[in-house]
DNA sequence: AAGATGAATTCTGTATACAGAATACTTATG
DNA sequence: CATAAGTATTCTGTATACAGAATTCATCTT
């Protein structure tokens, strides 16, 4: 595939011509990076479910790829605590216990707010667009009271964090949100309940109301977050489920 | 070597003898941690400094190990951004302006404060204490006016980022926060002002002031924020400095 | 002599190979 | 029949091999 880097076009019509050389260039797409990309997808609609084994050659063999750009994905993976490897004995995807859950909150709390404000002030019109877009697309599936929301959730949140400007910011929640949103399949609040506040925020950084963003997506995540509390006094026995679990029979 | 692992020797005393059997382990660490560790700490210490291209085969040499490991290794040093890679040219030691940096300090701001708090509240005297100490360690070193702060800084707030007792906060901090570390030499306030704010802040967590903590630590880290920004607007040009550097000759 | 051209070399991205640990399986034993 | 011991197999962690892209170097052209 042929790709013209953006903003580089107009190059193309300066007389110089030795830049030619250098502004059309072939895509080349690391097979490495796509194996992370899927493999982090598989874990998000829970193809992969948490404390499930990954065995490498299974893996890498039905992917079609051979192990070595397995092992660089993982790694990311690892990194971002999707996934943890056992010494010698293998990479786990990793199951979260209510508590953990709880501190992933504590910085989505930190952290979604200012996006939510900063998206609202850098006044970028297609971003809000796209951002309202997002809370309509997860409004319309939320009609359906069988639909998995976890997807539309992230997308949402996640183009925020993208509008927020801050590359940080996104690069984080890139690595954690969906740990929230992989986990909390039957924890949270209502899909209607949450389309209302996705279409609040979503108004509020299109009017470019600052303030009035950074409350919205605070209050949205500090409900969930309380949620998640309830459920780790009510039962810390069962919330706490073990990282590995015997194998059965 | 052989390992105890801390914690179970007193399970050797135990009478039900199988349990031995599973109590020692032989020590195993990952080559591709340690090589992880080595190439995160070379960045930190300016031996690998921002610019640079890591060439596999020369830095594999040199750690003594395989291509293999080092790959995993620069996988999750790519995913926190402390390299870049450039596909099909390599990997490259990661180079920050001061417009990113100020978004690195953006995030500290919102994560940090949050976790003196939590250490405060925690009440871990051995933690708080080591704290403490990291503060000393530091003022200790600022008495010398050519001493090479970087390392005790990131220790400092490391610690305060593990006495919160919410590892996601550490794991974002001890993968960001070496960021700033490393490439505000010469950007940030004095040594002598930030042992007194170190200071502070330590007797604070000490001394279960949760609230003092927080607020020590906001200002601590909006006052370094505030001093990056206003370089970002002092020249705008000077400070976006670019990735790749043409090759000199 | 400056620039273009082409060959040689280096280096990345990926696959394969191999040693030893962990696990599963089989057989012996009370 | 349950348990233990020993054996076979699987799978991880790491090293090595190889194809092709990128770079460097030398040669040629004008």
């Amino acid at each position: 595939m042929i790709r013209l880097p953006a903003g580089h076009a107009a190059l193309t019509s300066t007389p110089a011509a030795p830049i030619l050389r250098i502004v059309y260039k072939i895509h080349y797409r690391a097979i490495g990076n796509q194996v992370y990309t899927l493999v982090k997808r598989m874990i998000l609609v829970g193809e992969l479910e948490p404390g499930r084994k990954l065995v490498q050659d299974e893996l890498a063999e039905r992917l079609g790829v051979s192990r070595t750009p397995l092992l660089s994905a993982l790694s990311k993976l690892e990194k971002e605590m999707l996934v943890q490897n056992v010494a010698r004995r293998g990479m786990f995807v990793r199951r979260f216990d209510a508590e953990e859950l709880v501190q992933v909150y504590e910085v989505r709390l930190r952290l979604e707010p200012y996006a939510a404000r900063q998206a609202a002030r850098v006044r970028d019109d297609a971003a809000a667009e796209a951002i309202v877009q997002r809370a309509r697309d997860y409004t319309d599936l939320a009609a359906d009271p069988n639909a998995d929301m976890r997807e539309a959730d992230y997308e949402f949140h996640m183009h925020i964090m993208r509008a927020s400007g801050n590359d940080l910011v996104f690069n984080i929640g890139s690595s954690y949100n969906i740990i929230a949103v992989a986990n909390t399949l039957g924890l949270m609040k209502t899909p209607a309940e949450s389309a209302r506040e996705h279409t609040a925020i979503a108004k509020a950084i299109l009017a470019r109301n600052e303030i009035g963003a950074m409350r919205h997506m605070f209050r949205h995540i500090d409900q969930a977050r309380c949620k998640i509390l309830a459920k780790v006094k009510a039962g810390t026995d069962q919330a706490a489920t073990p990282l590995l679990k015997k194998r059965k029979k």
